[in-house]
DNA sequence: TCTATTCTTTCCAGTAACCGGAAGGTCAAG
DNA sequence: CTTGACCTTCCGGTTACTGGAAAGAATAGA
């Protein structure tokens, strides 16, 4: 299967799924005319990936999981610790988020947002 | 001034500060030595840019609005305007990781996190 | 069979916003 | 005069790709 069909069967760019194999995460041995060749298992491994990476898992993680994935005696404990280090992570990037928008919100509304030169806003980022 | 004491002074770092100066957000003048030479306005330009960036904004936003810093004439609703569409961009970002988080979390209810092979995160995962 | 099109390959550059380090010039202190 | 702390430029790496160029391979149609 070339690496067009293995795309489209996995429902990711053909870019992506050449970067993957670039960086052996998903490395399919080579036909004789040089073209990658992909097997059922390795659009399997690839759409895998793709999910995590729509769940926000970073390519390490990816990485990782696809490990647990190939090892059928894993234990769901070691899945799950990652699991929830990205959720913990996710809480705390929106948590900063929040505050962020909190400040300024908080900032913004103090501009009258007219035709005027006063702005709060800058004198706020002025370090007023 | 040279960028060292300009940098601590601002409070940046002054990787950040010769940064800046390549991309032309805040370029000052060479000595005769070939030194940046900053002055006291360019501190606060610099010190400005590092309250704008923990805001979150980003560097193009940062040179919209030292523009409009610049500019004494300028009219508050538009620097009320670049707030406010950051604010939907966070916004928008914070719902994204909602929605992850609470898909991943339903997931991740659900495996026991034990020993056990069955994870059904992997599950998941593989598209079961 | 010739050809046009659609693959495929590799490699290079760019994205955002820097950080780290190397090689070398400058300057003040001791 | 030498040491050390600055400063300079330039190159590479970070994340996860994306776009594009140049060139070879395969395939469909005339």
């Amino acid at each position: 299967m070339k690496i067009g069909d293995a795309a489209n069967a996995a429902g990711l760019p053909v870019k992506t799924v050449r970067y993957y194999a670039d960086i052996d995460l998903v490395a399919p041995p080579r036909a004789d005319n040089g073209y990658r060749d992909y097997d059922a298992a390795d659009v399997k491994r690839l759409s895998f990936i793709g999910r995590s990476r729509a769940f926000g898992f970073s390519v390490a993680e990816c990485r990782r999981l696809l490990t647990l994935y190939d090892d059928d005696s894993r234990a769901s404990a070691d899945v799950k610790a990652i699991a929830e280090e990205h959720l913990a992570a996710l809480d705390q990037k929106m948590a900063e988020l929040a505050t962020l928008r909190a400040e300024l919100s908080a900032i913004a509304k103090e501009c009258k947002g007219d035709a005027g030169a006063r702005c709060p806003i800058i004198d706020h980022l002025a370090g007023a």
